[in-house]
DNA sequence: CTGAAAGCGCTAACAA
DNA sequence: TTGTTAGCGCTTTCAG
């Protein structure tokens, strides 16, 4: 490894005129600057960062923790950020819990250790008390799920009015059988958005059936089985509504292997929006998320306060709307009571 | 921030004795160790690992570097690398290129001054000589795509083999009029798949009209346009082949919004494997490739070498082979000549 | 079994 | 404009 003494002793010069040369000093000359800077290229120096943060110089590390980075939400999340941290010399370490409380504290000790600047965490059900504790020592911010012992920095979706409108928008195509699958209440969004359901639901002047098929965790597998059930109901659902990205296919797939047709059969409407839900039979209609957006944003108030030493204990929330997406998966049931 | 000083304070003994006693150094009694943690979990410690790495101790990091996380093959990746990383207690850092140069010598330069274990990397089309040298200090290992430039050690997938494959699925169907979709040959893989769609032409007996549309990037869009193209030719290619990920969504959207009718008039073999392939139409016959599987193995490989010290000098390839999925989108053509 | 002290590479206060 | 020096928190000799 080459340091600044090498650099030093190769041009006769002290240490600390190349350390002031590198960080661009005005009290070094335009000449003695240009000459170590050839020289630490020549020699391929780079700075040991390590070193660096001994001195009390902050890490331009930045956690993210999400639950599982193939989620296509997630990802989008990970790339807006970086996006967004490059631009102010940020790096991103990435950390999966898959949802495992203990994983997560894991993860936030490591963080903490090596003096990440801060972390952003899509927290998991029920966070383990010591994870507070860290994430106490470290500047945070959590994204999509907020849990109030983790902090009260939160940037998320309005997930009570996404699925307000997605049932809303089923009733208003006159369905009054209608089945809510989606994820457990355990889960603040998962509450959040069953309630989003209950209330739309509430609002009919008709008298509704609903069901509730509400599974812990989210999978395509639970979306199947949820269907498998409503499905030999004597009364079955004319219309789904789903409340979880992740049981999304499993929901339209077992719908498609059932051989029933949308939206003659049963009208269907998802959460997230996949590539490919457009595809699905006569496209599926969707509650989109402007998860892009709301990374950005979080990314940049995030980016705000390290920089200028802002303080995120004070309680913020950015709440951003989702939008419907009408495709051909909805319709009015074909024999409606 | 609570050092291993202040524990020392505590329990009025030498801070070298804290220090070892976290260690679990042999040397020092049960005891001790017992209070020792005890207090450290009482006050919240944390090791400095900047501190430790400037005693030589190895980082836990490792870096990921990618075109962009968004793409399911690289979430995949990262997901099987950081779950294979995790049990060695590593840790992932994550960087998009965006198949930028220069934003990849950027983030090399980053992760060598953070002193990373090891560097995995997807290379981009023509990596910056400086990008090498910097790698010369640094353990890594390339991913799909390989750069003789920056080393010898590469995880792959044949890629070559499942053009040749994909290719000779359609000329079996009968189809003779064949368009191939994809990347540059500036990118190593790109130019091994357009050799195997070529080889797979030359083995048939009968003439076969080819047209090549190959495009950098590949996009979705680029997809579109070249579907448009070559749908204008006065002699229709009566199948498609797609060489390339990010275009697959373009083309099969513009094959639907043309409303051709698939395999009728056109057959369609697509490249990867998204979720959402098998809803497209008849369902999309594809190449699939073991990315998590060669992620891991690959992960698991660099783990041994960094914890045997075992040098990655040495050229080694690992080669992965494509499977091809057959679903509806191929038959024969309506009207072969 | 435990303590004292040196030093990793860098920055910043203090000297010149 | 440049040099000298101390010290960040930890590991690791070398001494007790």
């Amino acid at each position: 490894m080459v340091t600044i003494k090498d650099i030093a002793a190769i041009l006769q010069v002290s240490p600390s005129t190349v350390g002031r040369a590198l960080a661009d000093d005005r009290r070094i000359s335009a000449e003695m600057k240009r000459k170590v800077n050839e020289a630490a290229t020549q020699v391929g120096y780079v700075a040991n960062q390590a070193a660096r943060m001994m001195r009390g110089v902050e890490s331009n590390l930045v956690g993210l923790i999400v639950p599982d980075i193939r989620n296509s939400f997630y990802s989008t999340i990970a790339h807006a950020l970086s996006r967004c941290l490059l631009s102010a010399n940020y790096q991103l370490t990435l950390c999966e819990t898959d949802d495992d409380r203990m994983l997560e504290l894991r993860h936030i000790k490591e963080l903490t250790s090596v003096n990440v600047a801060g972390i952003i965490l899509v927290p998991s059900a029920k966070p383990h008390p010591d994870s507070a504790r860290f994430l106490k020592m470290t500047p945070h911010i959590q994204l999509l799920r907020k849990q109030q012992l983790l902090g009260e920095q939160w940037f998320g979706i309005d997930d009570r009015r996404a699925l307000y409108e997605s049932t809303l928008h089923i009733l208003s195509e006159g369905h009054r059988r209608i089945a809510y699958i989606g994820g457990t209440e355990a889960l603040p969004t998962g509450a959040a958005r069953v309630q989003g359901f209950r209330e739309a639901v509430k609002t009919s002047s008709h008298q509704v059936d609903i069901h509730e098929e509400l599974g812990a965790p989210s999978s395509p597998e639970f979306g199947r089985e949820a269907v498998r059930r409503l499905l030999s109901l004597k009364e079955r659902p004319t219309a789904l509504v789903i409340g979880a990205v992740q049981n999304t296919s499993g929901v339209i797939d077992e719908i498609q292997d059932q051989a029933l047709s949308v939206p003659r059969d049963i009208s269907v409407v998802g959460f997230g929006d996949e590539l490919g839900y457009r595809w699905w039979g006569p496209g599926l209609t969707t509650v989109q998320l402007p998860v892009s957006q709301l990374a950005t944003a979080c990314g940049l108030w995030f980016l705000h306060h390290l920089q200028n030493k802002g303080d995120l204990d004070t309680p913020y929330s950015f709440i951003s709307p989702p939008q419907l997406i009408i495709r051909g998966s909805t319709a009015a049931p074909s024999n409606p009571r």
